[in-house]
DNA sequence: TCCCTGATGATGACGGTGCTTACATCCCCA
DNA sequence: TGGGGATGTAAGCACCGTCATCATCAGGGA
C-alpha cells in the first residue's frame, strides 16, 4: 500500500525531494544541486517542494541532516564495539570511506556553517559527535573526556577531506584505507615517542 | 610607475581581480564570488577579465592559488624554527587561525578536488605539505618519514574545519587558540597512554 | 451514491544572476 | 602616426528561486 507508484499525487514528495537530491549529488556533484533540479528528478513541478519546503535551503538541510544520520550509522556499523586503537583506526577507515563514496553530500554536510536554529542538524551532528566521544572514552580510558575527543575527531576528519580533495594520492579504495590505517597508527607511535622526549626534557 | 591610479587601461587588471576576488570572499563568503561581481568590484566591464582568465575557474584557480601561498608564509612565519610540540602547537594555531580569519578563502581553497593540471596550484599545495614535512621531522626525527606528516597535517587540518562549521564552540578568537592547543597536547598524552596499553596487551 | 473541501501539484510569470562571445573603441608604445 | 593589446558595449543564452493562481484528486459527511 505505502508502495508508491506514483499515479497522480506523487505520495510522499517530501521523502522524494531528499532521495532525488542525493541522486543529483552523487551524479553532479554539488553544482548540479537546485531546487528546479530536484523537482526535474523527482517528475513534478519547480514549485511543488514548496509545499514541504519553505526554501531551497530548509531542503539541503534536510539533506544534510540525513547525512549526518547515514554517516553515523555506518560507523556505528564498522565497529560496534571498540575497545583499542586497531578499532579507532578501522572507525577512522569507515569514516573517510564514507567522505569518498559521497563526496558531494559530504561536502554539502560541511560547506557551510551549521545552523544553530535547524534542530535537525544540530541533532544530528550530536549524534556523530556523541558516538565519537564513546569511541574516545572506551579506547584512551582515563583521558581527558574533554577535549581528546575534539582532536579524534579533527583527526579523521581532516584525514576524510585530504582524501577529498586529492591531496594524498590514493587512487584505490583500497589504498585509501591503507593509509588512513598507517595514518592513525603513525601518528599514534610517534606521539608515543613525543611524550617520552618531552619527560626526558 | 607600478602604482596603479587606474586611470584607463587599469594598470593591472589581473592582480586586480584577485584582489577584488579575495575582498568578495571577506565580505560576501564564497557565495557572492562570480566573475561579473569581481569585474564590478575592478571597476570594470564584464567582459574584461576574459583578457586575463579563459574562465571563471581560473580565476579561482588564481584565489586559491594565492591562499595557499599565503598560508604558507603565514605558518612559517608563526614558528620560523620548531623543535618540539610547543611549537608545533603553535604551528597548528596559526594554521586554524588563517582558516578562522579568511573562511571563505579557505573554503574556496579546499572547495573541490585539486586539478591536477593547474601548476599553480599544485605547486602551491606541494609548499604547505614541504612545510608540515619540515616541522615533522625536527619534532619527530626517527619517526615515520612518509605518513606521519599526513597524520598531522589531516589533524590541523580536520581542527581548522571544524572550527570553521562551528562544531567546536569557541567564541573569541584566544578561545579557538586554547583549544587548538589544548587538543594538541591532548592527544599526544593520550596517545602515549595509548601505546602502553597495546603493548601491555 | 454524490458532492464538498482541503491538500497537493501544475502553470506561467517575474526578477534576477551568471558565463560567454562578437564587435566597437580606446590609449599606450614604438 | 599607426599598430595592437586592453577595455567597453551589447547581446545571447541558460539557469535559478519564488510567487500567485488554477487544476486535480482523495476522502468524508450527507
Amino acid at each position: 500500500m505505502s508502495q508508491a507508484s506514483a499515479p497522480y499525487h506523487h505520495g510522499d514528495l517530501r521523502a522524494a525531494c531528499v532521495r532525488a537530491a542525493r541522486e543529483l549529488l552523487e551524479e553532479s556533484g554539488g553544482s548540479g544541486l537546485s531546487l528546479r533540479a530536484v523537482a526535474r528528478r523527482a517528475g513534478v513541478s519547480a514549485a511543488a517542494p514548496y509545499r514541504h519546503y519553505a526554501d531551497r535551503e530548509e531542503l539541503i538541510s534536510a539533506v544534510a541532516g540525513e547525512g549526518y544520520r547515514e554517516l553515523a550509522g555506518y560507523l556505528a556499523a564498522a565497529r560496534p564495539s571498540s575497545r583499542n586503537l586497531d578499532d579507532l583506526a578501522e572507525i577512522a577507515v569507515a569514516y573517510v570511506r564514507f567522505a569518498v563514496e559521497h563526496p558531494a553530500l559530504f561536502r554539502v554536510m560541511f560547506a557551510e556553517p551549521c545552523d544553530r536554529d535547524d534542530e535537525e542538524r544540530v541533532q544530528a551532528t550530536a549524534t556523530v559527535w556523541e558516538y565519537v566521544t564513546g569511541v574516545v572514552r572506551t579506547v584512551f580510558p582515563g583521558a581527558d573526556t574533554d577535549t581528546l575527543p575534539t582532536s579524534v575527531w579533527a583527526f579523521v576528519h581532516g584525514l576524510a577531506f585530504l582524501h577529498l580533495d586529492g591531496k594524498l594520492d590514493a587512487d584505490t579504495p583500497e589504498a585509501v584505507d591503507d593509509r588512513v590505517r598507517a595514518a592513525v597508527h603513525a601518528l599514534f607511535a610517534a606521539s608515543a615517542q613525543a611524550s617520552a622526549e618531552h619527560v626526558r626534557s
